[in-house]
This record gives structure tokens, C-alpha cells and sequence, in this order.
DNA sequence: CGATGACTTGACTGCTGTCAACGTGCGTGG
DNA sequence: CCACGCACGTTGACAGCAGTCAAGTCATCG
């Protein structure tokens, strides 16, 4: 139920101190390294990558791992769970800029002036690696393969958003929904789930505002969609039942995270 | 006229064949480089990185700088005139997705996969610079500073990227139009121009389909900014009359490239 | 078991797209 | 130099999609 086959981690509810040691998971073995940073990296430059990187104890739902404003210090790859980010307008309103599913990296908006333009808030239970940058780019400097992941990854936010403009920019309401369906979907079956059957861990307010739909036309296209036969929905899971007339749905284009890095198999 | 009070460049009509020489220009010398690539590389460095670009000769109104699908080599600096980029839907529609002006690299939405996702198009006579990226990663591998302005300026797109959803996803006719006059603003400021008036070097179709809107709406949001004297526009000029106001009509929280780095004075 | 928040459904309004006609400026060619 | 044609831009009429307001339902948790 919880999407979280990744990580062994600390019970949710339990509030007794929990050794660092116990959720340190290197790099090497952990199984979203095909799709996170260390994609390129050989095993003795990894042991430099991991020395740098702070796992941290998880955040519970509704916490924040940084907010608007706050000064950039690192990156975080998420290891399990979700987070959204959003930012905050003069008049307090929220818009949602993203989703973040394990294996990608948080925060690479805030490089270029120091500080955070948006807030990251989890979703549900939710565990991050911390990646200083400093120290993240002096280590590029010494390790080609390593800056070259961190420029692609980079890259690839900036197509994914290219992506999302014109899915904001022409596409319909029911275009809208599906392509984002699709989208998860993909992000989904590339970290090793289920394309088909999912748990949604924002709520259609998030969505809606994701979209830019009011979170009553998200509620009403769900019903379609069901009533036409393209999904089942119940509550938070979402279970697709024909995925390539939902991608025609979709205004078609859409490959929003497709296969970044190709390289070894799974 | 033609904004371009940069470089000293041929003859627009000319067919003459030009000597590259002539058009030339080192780093050091090109009165963008406080806010191009080499911000923060000193003099002896700025060398090897003028030993990596080439300078192309100009463009005409009309060419491709590349296409959507072609091999990744290099990246591009505008160093003057302007681009569009868009993505060519697969019924042949066209998707605007952004404006260069000069000082602005092009390309870096293709460093993840090696192919370029869309196409770009000279608007005007423009001329670049060639960036060969194999050698501007081994480059930024030995230049720290350099490594850091390439990062910052990735990070600096996916923050505009960012702004550019919440305009699409959020945003009225009439705020996203302000929104880009704004902006655009902006960026002539921050290039030397007038802030208040330039000329547009794209049509009312390219504007509208940028901006998710239709052409229409596009000429009639100005005839109605101009009955309100916010501004006065004769086709492609546009004079801004009372920029805070236009800002207020963008909904604020509107700071599209606002000054990325503050390092040495004007 | 009741309260709270998330979600669903309905009725109505309005913004913006579409279709269509018309105006305007520029380049071409006579 | 003028006339024509074309591309671009403006303006108007109308319609439809999606937002807003509002009421009602459902699930979860204390």
C-alpha cells in the first residue's frame, strides 16, 4: 500500500530515536541507483559520492524539507515516498510546480541564486538523501562521469518542464488529466511498480492546481474516465485499465519522464 | 531599428562572403559576457574558453539554428538578434516554447538524451556562438567558476521554466500577456536596452501560442492595454507607458529573469 | 458516534477560442 | 512610381469549456 519496496525503514508511528546507522543505505546498494545520481559512477567512485551524502531520518506526511526563501545548502534525492513543491504567492494562494517520486532530485531551481524559489513538502512518509552541493561540485569537477549525470539530470528537468508548459499551454482539461496519469504511470514502472495500478499521494486539490483545473473538473473528468472505461478509481488508487486509449486521451506528445539514462537493464 | 547595438556585424543584405575574422569577437571582449557563460572566469581562463567557440556567421530571418531531432553536439549563445524554440507536435502543429535574446544559451534541453527535443529559428538576422559541449564539460571539469556558471544557468532556466507554468496553469489572458511584456522587459534592461520600449521581433501568432492563447485574444489584449494608456503599440514597437501598473495587471509575483547574477558592477 | 475534511455532483456564468470579415503595410513587378 | 497581392493584424459575433458557488456524500479519526 505504502510504495515503498525500496528502503527498509523505521516503523511509522514510532517516535523512539532511531540510529543513523540503521537507515544508511549506500549508494551501491541501493536499488534506484540506475535512475538517481551514481548513474555512470564505477564502485571506488561511488565510495566518494556516498561519503558526502547525509541520510536522514524520514519526514512525516505534511513536513517540510525546506521552505520559500530558505538558503540553498543541498540537493535531496528522494529514497522513498513523495514530496510536492509549490510555490507561494504575495496573497498566500499555493501552486503546485511538481511531484517528486524516489529517485529524483529536489531542489536544482535553487542553484542558481543560493536560496529555495519554492517549498517541498511531503506527501506521506517520506525518507531523502541529502547531497551538500559544495561538495557535490567539487566532486564533479574530479569525477567526469558524475558531472555529466548531474548536467543530464538537469537537462532532463528542464525538458520535463518544457513538456508540462505545453500541456498547460494547449492542451484540454480531460488532455491535461491523462497526460499527468500517463506521466505517473511512466514514473511509476521505470522505479520498478506496477504502470497499472497506483496509489495517488496527492489529493485532487493538488492535482487541480497542478493542472491549472479547479479540483472539481479533476473529480469530474475521474468520473468519466471510469464511466468511459479507461480506469477505476477508488478514492486514492488508481488502476488503469487501458492505458493506450488514455495516452491517445493524452493529445498524444506525451512522454513526460520517459527512460532518461539507458544504460544497464531493468 | 534592429536592436543591436552589440556587435558590429555585416551588412544585413550582403551576400558577400565574410571573413570569420571579422565577426570574430573574443569572450573578453563581447559586451554580453557579464551575463553570458563567462561570468566569473578570469582572464587567463577566459582564453581556453574562447579556444572552444566558434563564431557561425549570421543567420537570416527564417533559418534554422537546428531541428527537432537532430544529433546534440553544442550548445548556442545568442549573440545578436533573436530565436524562437517550439516543439512540432506529430499533426504538425507548432508549439512556441521560448524566446533568446542575446547573451541566452540554446540547447541545454538536449544534454540528456544527445538529440535536441526542439527545433530553433532565427527571427531576425542573429548570429551565435558555437559551444562544442564535449569540450565545454572537459573545460568545466579544469574551470571551477565555470562549471559553477553552467549549473547556475541550467538552474537559473529551470526556475524561468517554473515561473512560465505558473503563468500557463494560473494565469488570464490579460496576466499572462502583462506577464510577458514584463519579462521581456526585463531582459532588454538587463541587456542594455530600454526598458520601455523595444520592438517585438515575433508575431501576434508566435506571442499567443507561446502564451496558450490565441492570436486573436493576443491583438485584442493590446488594443485594450492601449486604451487603458498602460502602453502605446504601432506593430512590432511597443512602448511601455506605465510599467508598474502592467506589472500589477500580471497578477505579480512576476519576476522572469530578474537579475541572476550580481557580481561585478554594470 | 459525531465531527472534520476530502471528494462528488449540480446549476449557472463568463472567459476565451473559433469562425469570419475586414484593414493595413510591405514587397514585388510592371 | 504605382498597383497589386499576400501576410499579418484587427475587430466582431457566437458558442463551448471549464470555473465558481453551493449542496450533499463519504471516509477517517478522535
Amino acid at each position: 500500500m505504502n510504495p515503498n519496496p525500496v528502503i527498509d525503514m523505521p516503523t511509522r508511528k514510532s517516535e523512539k530515536v532511531v540510529s543513523l546507522k540503521d537507515i544508511k543505505v549506500a549508494c551501491g546498494e541501493c536499488t534506484l541507483n540506475e535512475i538517481c545520481l551514481p548513474v555512470g559512477v564505477d564502485a571506488t567512485d561511488l565510495g566518494k559520492l556516498d561519503s558526502i551524502i547525509d541520510r536522514k531520518r524520514p519526514l512525516a506526511r505534511g513536513d517540510h524539507l525546506f521552505r520559500n526563501g530558505d538558503a540553498f545548502r543541498s540537493l535531496y534525492a528522494v529514497r522513498s515516498g513523495s514530496l510536492k513543491t509549490y510555490a507561494t504567492s504575495p496573497d498566500g494562494q499555493e501552486q503546485v510546480m511538481g511531484f517528486l517520486l524516489p529517485g529524483e532530485l529536489v531542489g536544482l531551481d535553487a542553484i542558481a541564486d543560493s536560496y529555495h524559489p519554492l517549498s517541498a513538502r511531503a506527501l506521506e512518509t517520506t525518507s531523502v538523501c541529502e547531497i551538500p552541493f559544495s561538495d557535490l561540485e567539487s566532486l564533479s569537477a574530479q569525477l567526469p562521469t558524475l558531472q555529466h549525470q548531474l548536467l543530464r539530470i538537469m537537462s532532463q528537468e528542464i525538458r520535463d518542464d518544457e513538456h508540462n508548459m505545453v500541456v498547460l499551454g494547449q492542451k484540454s482539461a480531460e488532455e491535461r488529466l491523462a497526460a499527468f496519469l500517463i506521466g505517473l504511470s511512466n514514473r511509476f514502472q521505470r522505479r520498478g511498480f506496477s504502470p497499472n495500478q497506483f496509489n495517488l499521494s496527492m489529493s485532487r486539490g493538488d492535482i487541480g492546481n497542478y493542472l491549472g483545473l479547479a479540483l472539481e473538473t479533476v473529480s469530474r473528468l475521474f468520473t468519466r474516465f471510469q464511466n468511459e472505461n479507461l480506469l477505476r478509481v477508488d478514492r486514492k488508487h488508481i488502476e488503469l485499465l487501458d492505458r493506450q486509449r488514455l495516452y491517445t486521451y493524452s493529445g498524444s506528445q506525451c512522454s513526460e519522464q520517459k527512460d532518461p539514462q539507458e544504460s544497464s537493464g531493468r
